[in-house]
RNA sequence: GGAAAGGUUCCCGAGUGGCCAAAGGGAGCAGACUGUAAAUCUGCCGUCAGUGACUUCGGUGGUUCGAAUCCACCCCUUUCCA
């Protein structure tokens, strides 16, 4: 039922395609993953999510259990159809939220206090629990319940956050007994290249159907990041698909595909299409301003997504200046156009064995953005 | 014709002798954004080459060491009475 299948591996990188056969169809990695927390991409429908080419989405534990709850879920017949999207989803456990919501919530060797940000009430996530959530939500790909730690954290504590994690994935492991669907475990570590080194064994040798790296994109130079993926490749099983979580400016993307992974997500595309900017073969456009104003050109006369094809930069403008609401939606729906465009881009240049130079070119354009 | 209230930096609006280049809001301008506490957050917003200097609160005079603030006259706005 799940299953992946590597196609093609570049000579010269770590890049490969592949596809991710799951209950819900088949997934052509390199994959981006659009985030759509709280079961909507937000400002994007599902309609047009298909239509641009998403493959998967991502949704997020921590959040659906808060509100709506995971047992009206269940009762609506599970995400997929709670949502009406039938492809593919995948469900963060809420390990990021131990880090994004650092200050409201309390760790300790057998899991996770937090004071939900909605009200302040007290929740308590095990690794147990976590599964019990996402079987609940019963997204085709459910993550480990993990420790993800900030750039800056000690190795002390780094050591700490990331045997718990082994720990925790070690039982997410046991407490999971949905068959239709996967447990992917993830990799911790910081930034310590040993510690990267053995987290990457550690969660191989559990055989998960996939193998996610957690904790990187945390506010660590991006050189930084790129190392560490360098140091983990050789431990982490290579017949496993590789998920590179919360990453995904171009730049990323291309540069993490060599570096071995298929997937990826970021809620980059439709946060910076909330905040007035597009991703562009030229680099970031931020749309709001004044040069602008009598630009009647599309956000990207590269693109021929419903955006570009339809409108000019000088009525997206307006569009966010009078707050409409419209603006958010054209510029998230072009902005992960964008992405899906790259990452297929990618995906063409590996199986034409060009990726080398695809990569080197990609580097030199306005494309390669961060 | 008479009475009252008022005219503040792009707009609204606070300020009624020094702590005022002048609160607050809006608008404007720019920046940030990577498993979403984000349609959010940050900075600038009289001029000039920093500390500092200069010009500004309807206009013109005046009082005072010092005026957006007090006085006189003038101009304009709104409301009320004939």
């Amino acid at each position: 039922m799940f299953e992946f299948e590597i196609k093609k591996e570049c000579k010269y990188t770590h890049a490969r395609t592949g596809v991710l056969h799951t209950p819900h169809g088949d997934i052509q990695t390199p994959v981006f993953m659009p985030v759509g927390t709280q079961a909507t991409v937000k400002g994007v429908l599902q309609r047009d999510l298909k239509e641009i080419g998403s493959q998967i989405i991502l949704s997020n534990t921590y959040h659906l259990y808060l509100r709506p709850g995971h047992e009206l879920i269940r009762e609506a017949g599970g995400l997929h159809s709670f949502m009406n999207w039938d492809k593919p989803i995948l469900t963060d456990s809420g390990g990021f939220q131990v880090f994004s919501l650092e200050g409201m919530r309390t760790v300790d060797d057998d899991g996770v206090t937090f004071q939900s940000h909605l009200n302040g009430s007290k929740h308590r996530f095990t690794p147990e629990f976590t599964m019990e959530v996402e079987e609940a939500l019963g997204a085709d790909i459910a993550m480990c319940f993990d420790q993800c730690t900030t750039a800056g954290t000690s190795y002390e504590e780094s050591v700490k956050a990331m045997e718990r994690t082994h720990e925790w994935a070690r039982r997410c492991k046991e407490a999971h007994k949905r068959q239709d669907q996967a447990l992917f475990g993830i990799v911790q570590g910081n930034m310590y290249a040993d510690l990267r080194m053995e987290s990457a064994k550690a969660i191989s040798a559990m055989d998960f159907p996939g193998i996610a790296i957690g904790g990187l994109s945390v506010g660590e130079e991006k050189d930084v990041m790129y190392e560490m993926l360098d140091v983990m490749y050789p431990y982490i099983t290579r017949e496993k698909p590789h998920y590179l979580m919360g990453v995904g400016s171009p730049d990323c993307l291309v540069e993490g595909v060599a570096r071995g992974i298929d997937m990826f997500d970021c809620v980059l595309p439709t946060r910076l299409g909330r905040n007035s900017c597009a991703l562009t073969s030229q680099g970031r456009l931020t749309v709001r301003n004044a040069q602008y104003a009598h630009d009647f050109s599309p956000l990207d006369p590269e693109c021929d997504c419903y955006t570009c094809r339809n409108f000019t930069r000088a009525y997206l403008r307006h569009l966010i200046k009078a707050e409409e609401m419209l603006a958010p939606m054209l510029l998230s729906l072009h902005n992960i156009y964008h992405l899906h465009r790259i990452m297929s881009r990618i995906r063409e240049a590996i199986d034409q064995d060009c990726y080398p130079e695809f990569l080197r070119e990609f580097r030199q354009s306005g494309w390669y953005c961060c």
